[in-house]
DNA sequence: CTTGACCCTGTACTATGGTACAGGGTTTAC
DNA sequence: GTAAACCCTGTACCATAGTACAGGGTCAAG
């Protein structure tokens, strides 16, 4: 069973133009057409652009997650290269945890600063946020 | 002493046009000025752009980081709403974590089955990719 | 008193990730 | 057999966060 656009479209709660949109930069793959030209998916396009969606929600640009797919498209063929590459995505993923696992700390110890403040006393988290850019980097 | 748009910018290490987009936005008060018309800006300015810099590493954008800058000047009960949207951000970089630990996991499991894979298997990323697809949301 | 480095405003342009609209054709339901 | 609801392409537009450039004025050194 094939699927129109806008079926797509409300089943992966995006926009028509979103799905226009990631066709034309080369993310989504172009469908079969109809005699008429109609766009015929197939119901995996509902899970790609959840993947897609979910991937953005992490962070990942439109063109990192151009290259992920780019994995899947290869599948059955060059799979030591494929490997390779989702290694190198690993260690990406795990630098933004990192980073993210660093942001939270230092918003953990401005949220502290205040619940510990004296009533009065002013907000420290705007002084301890021009520490912050004193001391690092 | 005062310094120039240059030499605040350098100190800063931002852009001469940031400075100014920052000011057009309303996000940097607008200096005094010399009869010549050139910005004349007290050492602070400096402090505040790294501020900006780092509310930005933490992940504010500029829209959030002029409400900061806004509560600031309001002292009092400011504080508390600091603090409320301090926490409010400690979450959404927590639940980035969960994802991103998540993503991690699935491209993990990716490689794994990658290098366990027989040599006439094909490459499983495809079916990988489509299951975390599935699963979330 | 000219040259070069700096400053000014205003406008236009970049990239990213869409969203909307114009002006058509097609399909479905009554 | 027609009206609504859907689809098509192409182009223009939105926000965010800047960056660049044109066409001037200003300031300090030699």
């Amino acid at each position: 069973m094939t699927l129109t656009i806008g079926q797509v479209a409300a089943a992966a709660d995006v926009n028509i133009q979103t799905i226009r949109y990631y066709e034309r930069r080369g993310l989504f793959a172009a469908p079969k057409r109809t005699p008429a030209g109609y766009r015929q998916y197939a119901e995996e396009a509902v899970a790609r652009l959840r993947f897609i969606k979910h991937a953005q929600d992490l962070g990942f640009s439109l063109r990192e997650i151009q290259e992920l797919l780019g994995l899947r498209v290869r599948h059955g063929a060059a799979c030591d290269a494929v490997e390779r590459r989702t290694r190198q995505k690993i260690e990406v993923v795990q630098q933004k945890i990192r980073d993210f696992q660093r942001m939270k700390r230092t918003l953990e110890r401005l949220a502290a600063a205040c619940a510990v403040r004296r009533p009065t006393a002013e907000c420290p988290i705007l002084e301890v946020l021009e520490d912050h850019g004193d001391a690092s980097h």
